[in-house]
DNA sequence: GGTAACTGGGTTTTT
DNA sequence: CCCAGTTACC
């Protein structure tokens, strides 16, 4: 346990009250680099020092990493000490309550979580039925991906999809009624073969705590409930706060309104507000001494700083003065490109590691010039956000062998694996889990049945697989099965794939990983949770002395800071984004984005604009501005930055003078003949 | 009938 | 670069 007048000390009078507030449900609204985290862990010392035992607090975050570094700092003993705080993301939490009690909701003990890429699949293979399918009359279908965000969003944030379909997805309001029905279909697939998708997670919680009988215990579980990132909550969320601390009186939420980016997943600083009337004498503490960013970074993040009628907080800050904030406009793409990297080298010779750096970006897409720079210049960096380790086809096919293995009524990874095989496709493949009516537990044994619906050239390679897989169900040790999975993988994926001995290099690396694992359903929940970003984050984190420079989307920076900061692509279409112009509330939020991509930075902060901006097409109305300095550095926003200018270099020709005589003799010989220039 | 190979159009953010 | 639609092949 933490020592507590020490962690009480290092705190400033406002972070002290709130540490150590009692009596009634508190609301800390925490600006960024306002020390919100050393807070929230005084506080978890605190109750502690007032009797509370520590696996009586529950702590829940958004990010599995902003979990670990809390439950770190407030706990340094090892991770599965017993007796230590409870904590994770809602999702997290959630799953472990519900694999506890498996049984009560209805699942098997080893059901799959599915991930929002399978929740795709699954609105594919559905959709034909409810004429969701192909171009009719002219008129596109929303994609299978689109599908299920918009189921996502109805059932995170409560609301009707009608209501949904108008305000988000105004293009597939034709469909509303199909996509009614599709969704029925899709909630009872789900529960005909044990899926569970992340929505699912937080409703059976939610669905728990409301229960008569179960309720109390669930609730019993915890004496204080701390909840970071509140602004980020979503219906289902709030509700489930609510139903863990009904009155209140052991319930600390921390937020910011002007730092909520996650609306498209069905967020609302709304719910933020609202705690003041769900709970009648809510105490607010405001936390608006900022020990993170320079002055000069300050004072344009207080200009950007949205004000639509939130909670008001202005910072203050703490550090000293230093560099105003640079903004460069670039003739281009490619010479921002070069800027950024230009400047991220001058850093690095005036002793900023690259680590010390971040470029954060819109979407994982704006980074792509930038990278490709980096890597002409050795400069090494990783990425985080945009495209994930788990997306990758070899390592979906991995997945999909182990869920079959956890959970052989998942038929949506036999679909997968059986695809994987040459000469099968969806319609052989739909016949064989016909065959072997996969939702009998036994299923393994009808793979005879099965084996006949295949032709003969690819029944054999099919049977070894599938029997390595059986074999990898009846072992007991997690390293066994994943060690079997993957010998049944070897064939299929060298025949499949051209770079096959790479592939199966990852597929190693994630087989270990499992290993490690006290179940395989825990690590694919893991896997489906908190993927990882890339295979070598499975061999563990790159050694500490690689300094590498950080490349981000905005999103995957919330919480953290860099003393430097490159912000690229500052231009409207991009930062905002086009693509989020749709509604008025959308625009609000990429300011918002924006305002925490600046609040990022300690000590210095680069600002990026390409004047040209290479894009296909101008497809929509609001497009028109692209290319356009972002609105959001609006003139009180600019007074608060130094300017300068970039133009792609020229290419430097050393002997014109004798290149202008060739010129001149080749022109002569245009009338003169070749012999007359010579 | 069913699969693979080819082609052209479109691309946010994430638990 | 991934997906959907089309065509060519078994």
């Amino acid at each position: 346990m933490t020592a507590l007048p020490g962690v009480l000390d290092a705190l400033n009078e406002d972070q002290r009250r709130a540490a150590t507030h009692q009596g009634s449900p508190l609301l800390i609204l925490a600006g960024a680099g306002t020390g919100k985290t050393g807070t929230l862990v005084a506080r978890a010392a605190w109750l502690q020092a007032q009797g509370i035992q520590p696996d009586r607090i529950l702590l829940l975050t958004f990010t599995r990493r902003a979990a670990d570094d809390m439950l770190a700092r407030a706990d340094p003993r090892d991770r599965n000490a017993p007796g230590r705080i409870v904590g994770g993301t809602f999702h997290a939490v959630a799953h472990r309550i519900i694999r506890a009690h498996a049984e009560a909701f209805a699942l098997p003990a080893e059901f799959s979580v599915i991930d929002p890429a399978d929740s795709a699949d699954i609105m594919d293979t559905l959709r034909d039925v409810h004429g969701l399918v192909g171009t009719s009359a002219g008129r596109r279908c929303p994609r299978a991906a689109t599908c299920a965000e918009i189921y996502s969003r109805c059932v995170a944030a409560s609301t009707q999809l009608a209501d949904v379909v108008s305000q988000g997805y105004p293009w597939c309001a034709q469909f509303t009624a199909q996509l009614a029905a599709l969704f029925t279909d899709f909630v009872g697939y789900k529960r005909r073969h044990g899926l569970v998708d992340f929505d699912d997670l937080l409703l059976l919680w939610r669905a728990a705590l409301a229960d008569a009988a179960a309720g109390p215990a669930l609730r019993g579980l915890f004496d204080a409930v701390l909840v970071d990132e509140y602004q980020d909550v979503n219906a289902v969320q709030a509700e489930i706060v609510r139903l863990l601390q009904p009155d209140g009186s052991g319930l600390t939420c921390v937020g910011d309104d002007a730092q909520a980016i996650y609306a498209f997943r069905g967020a609302d600083p709304a719910h933020l507000r609202a705690l003041a009337s769900t709970y009648g004498d809510l105490a607010i503490i405001r936390l608006s001494r900022n020990y993170r960013s320079r002055h000069p970074v300050l004072r344009l993040a207080n200009v950007i700083r949205p004000q639509f009628g939130g909670l008001e907080l202005a910072l203050r800050a703490e550090r000293g003065e230093g560099h105003r904030p640079l903004l460069t406009r670039c003739h281009d793409e490619a010479t921002q490109a070069r800027e950024v990297c230009r400047q991220v080298l001058a850093e690095h010779e005036a002793g900023v590691a690259f680590q010390q750096q971040a470029v954060l970006v819109r979407t994982a897409r704006h980074s792509d010039l930038v990278e490709i720079e980096l890597a002409a210049r050795g400069i090494p960096y990783v990425k985080y956000g945009g495209l994930r380790f788990t997306e990758a086809a070899h390592v979906k096919d991995f997945i999909a062998a182990a869920r079959i293995v956890a959970n052989p009524a998942d038929d949506l990874a036999w679909f997968r694996l059986l695809r994987l095989h040459e000469g099968v496709g969806p319609v052989l493949a739909r016949r064989v889990i016909e065959t072997m009516q996969v939702a009998q537990p036994q299923q393994f044994d009808r793979w005879a049945d099965a084996e006949r619906a295949l032709p003969q050239r690819c029944a054999a390679a099919v049977g070894l697989t599938v029997r390595q897989l059986a074999r990898a169900a009846q072992q007991e040790r997690t390293a066994d099965r994943a060690a079997s999975i993957l010998s049944a993988l070897h064939g299929p994926v060298a025949a499949r794939y051209p770079d096959a001995a790479a592939r199966f290099a990852d597929l190693e690396r994630l087989a270990d990983a499992a290993a490690d694992s006290p179940s395989l359903h825990d690590a694919l929940v893991q896997l489906a949770l908190d993927p990882p970003v890339s295979a070598s984050d499975l061999a563990g984190k790159p050694r500490l002395d690689d300094d590498y420079l950080v490349i981000s989307t905005v999103h995957s920076a919330k919480g953290l800071e860099w003393p430097v900061v490159h912000l690229p692509q500052l231009v409207d279409g991009a930062v905002p984004s086009d693509m989020a112009l749709t509604t008025p509330a959308g625009l609000e939020e990429e300011q918002r984005l924006f305002y925490v991509a600046v609040t990022r930075a300690r000590d210095r902060l680069y600002l990026y604009a390409p004047l040209r901006m290479h894009h296909h097409r101008l497809a929509r109305d609001d497009r028109h501005s692209y290319g356009q300095l972002t609105r959001f550095l609006t003139s009180a926003a600019l007074a608060q930055c130094d300017q300068a200018h970039a133009d792609p270099p020229r290419p430097a020709l050393t002997p014109i003078a004798p290149l202008a005589a060739s010129v001149d003799r080749e022109l002569q010989s245009l009338w003169s003949g070749p012999a007359a220039a010579r």
